[in-house]
RNA sequence: CGGUGAGUGGCGCAGCUUGGUAGCGCACUUGUUUUGGGUACAAGGGGUCGCAGGUUCAAAUCCUGUCUCACCGACCA
């Protein structure tokens, strides 16, 4: 490609709304534009990367046994209401009405239409198992998006989905998943871990994510620090410990949960941990009698329930449930009251706790969540009726797994972790191009002109994805350029060797340079 | 949805307090200059100041309403 043909993009200043650096390289190297929020244009270079990543994810999936398919993003609102989810999914579900009327979402996964489509293509545990992903555009419409693409609205995501008659052909291909993800972070030369997770709305049990360690994630993940145990803090558990006292402890009043599993507004359960530590609000809500999602309970309210104000409060007098974390429960067990306390795990875990694994001691750290596999079991498959006849002739419902990886988060991503002070720097995997190759005054020189003309036309014959840069520009703005839009190889010809018949070459990770005779970049670039 | 802040050429900003019909840097065009790290000089093109209404002889500036955007929080892949 050459520059002068091509839509470059590129500026020199941040734009001011740019919070991360992702974001910020993101529009300065003219990968992306935003159209409003959370919503943007991939430009020519942007869209390369996304097409490299989504092709490694493409490859690896064939590799693991998936197969392709392509479902609509906008879907019928009574797949929605067979599974309930039209009522549970809430306002990030964008509804939207046909000219006739008719109700439509516009698909923020997939699971219904996938499930709509198996039960009725597949009628025989002959046809088992079958894992069918798509890589396709997703609409949320999130609370926020930030952060650029990293949380768009719209967005790539690759999604597949299996089904199965038995819970070991489930984990068989989980297990396949899990590997490939594996595989696919590989490739991209990316810093990726898998970690533990919480099941969340999706519902099912086993889960992992795959976290791209960054600073600027949004997810805080704990690892141990002499094994292999790395979880989501959503998930990760605290063990109960001995501790001879806290110094001060922390009330949260919630609402309690009705016999048919309603809020309750005149029931309240209390919890109570160390002022040290915060409370986990997944582990909260899946404690018996406690409401999900969390309500807590403001000043005011737990002063009419309790009849005292928080910082008040009483254990020996409280007359609602009490759930305690284990610290509390632990330093308080000789007191009179403990046994109105449960000792439960209900804090988040923290650096320095022990493990839960029971090797080694916790370090906690950021992580943007870049891939999501679950074990669904048959919550889809039972409300919409999706089974086969087993092979004793008997019609059993299927149990579901399905997959995800944010194809376009893994852009920002990767540029979260490869980046220095003057742009991007892409794994060569993913990067929109292999080499720039930039002539220096080429307009002056009819000699470098002819041989970067050669020198294109040698590499680009041999497959090389290449940006010559034939802008009549200087050649600080054409070093500038290339490195921002972080081409991790380049080649620079000029009056200055080209007597000797030699070019430069220079690594825009390592910054490391070297001399090359002309005659043999194509087979050094080759041999990268 | 709550809190905070911001909307002025493609980008970054000033002007607003104290109304007088818009300016700077980058980018863009042309010329000269420079020629291995975002050259310098000169001449240009481009904005009904988010939108609507109001006050006024006169509104980017004051008032009211509204829309949009960003950040923090709750929520979520």
């Amino acid at each position: 490609m050459r520059t002068s043909q091509y839509l470059l993009a590129t500026q020199k200043e941040t734009p001011a709304d740019a919070e991360v650096i992702s974001h910020q390289l993101m529009l300065r190297a003219g990968l992306i534009r935003k159209l409003a929020a959370g919503l943007y244009t991939w430009l020519p270079t942007g869209l390369r990367v996304l097409n490299k990543v989504a092709n490694i994810v493409r490859e690896e999936m064939n590799k693991a046994g998936a197969i392709e398919v392509l479902m609509p993003v906008v879907q019928p609102a009574d797949l929605w209401q067979e599974t309930g989810r039209w009522e549970e999914y809430g306002p990030e579900l964008l509804r939207i009405k046909d000219r006739h009327q008719r109700d439509f979402v516009l698909g923020p996964t997939h699971e219904e239409v996938i499930t709509a489509l198996v039960r009725n293509e597949i009628s025989s545990y002959k046809q088992l198992p079958l894992n069918l992903y798509q890589i396709q555009t997703k609409f949320r419409d999130e609370v926020r998006p930030r952060f650029g693409i990293m949380r768009g609205r719209e967005f790539t995501m690759k999604d597949a989905y299996s089904f199965h008659l038995t819970q070991d052909s489930l984990q068989a291909t989980y297990d396949a998943m899990y590997n490939a993800y594996c595989k696919i972070f590989e490739r991209m030369q990316l810093d990726y871990r898998p970690v533990m997770a919480d099941t969340g709305s999706i519902g099912g049990s086993v889960s992992h994510e795959f976290h791209m360690l960054a600073e600027s994630g949004e997810d805080a993940i704990a690892f141990s620090n002499s094994s292999d145990y790395a979880a989501n803090v959503e998930l990760a558990e605290t063990l109960p410990v001995a501790t001879a006292s806290v110094d001060a402890l922390q009330y949260v009043l919630v609402q309690a949960e009705s016999e048919e599993g309603e809020a309750d507004p005149d029931k309240w359960v209390l919890l109570v941990l160390s002022a040290a530590h915060s409370l986990n609000d997944i582990k909260a809500e899946k404690l018996a009698g406690v409401a999900a999602p969390l309500i807590t309970a403001s000043e005011e309210i737990v002063t009419k329930v309790l009849g005292v104000a928080p910082k008040d409060i009483d254990l020996a007098s409280v007359e609602v449930p009490v759930y305690a974390d284990y610290v509390v429960a632990a330093a308080l067990s000789a007191e009179s009251f403990a046994d109105k306390l449960t000792a439960v795990d209900i804090r988040n875990i923290e650096a320095g706790d022990p493990s839960p694994c029971g090797t080694g001691t916790i370090e906690i750290k950021r992580g943007i969540e870049v891939g999501h596999i679950f074990q669904l079991g048959d919550k889809y498959s039972q409300a919409m009726n999706c089974g086969v006849l087993s092979e004793s002739g008997k019609h059993e419902t299927l149990t579901m797994g399905c997959y995800g990886i944010g194809v376009s988060r893994v852009v920002a991503a990767a540029i979260e972790q490869n980046h220095d002070e003057h742009g991007i720097i892409w794994p060569d995997p993913i990067a929109p191009f292999t080499v720039a190759l930039i002539p220096m005054n080429m307009h002056k020189s009819q000699r470098i002109k002819d041989a970067a003309e050669a020198l294109y036309a040698e590499l680009t014959e041999a497959g090389v994805e290449v940006l010559f840069d034939d802008r009549k520009e200087r050649p600080g703005v054409m070093f500038k350029d290339m490195e921002l839009i972080g081409i991790p190889h380049s080649i620079v010809i000029g009056e200055r060797n080209l007597d000797e018949q030699l070019v430069e070459y220079k690594n825009r990770r390592t910054g490391e340079k070297s001399l090359l005779q002309l005659s043999e970049v194509a087979a050094f670039i080759g041999a990268l």
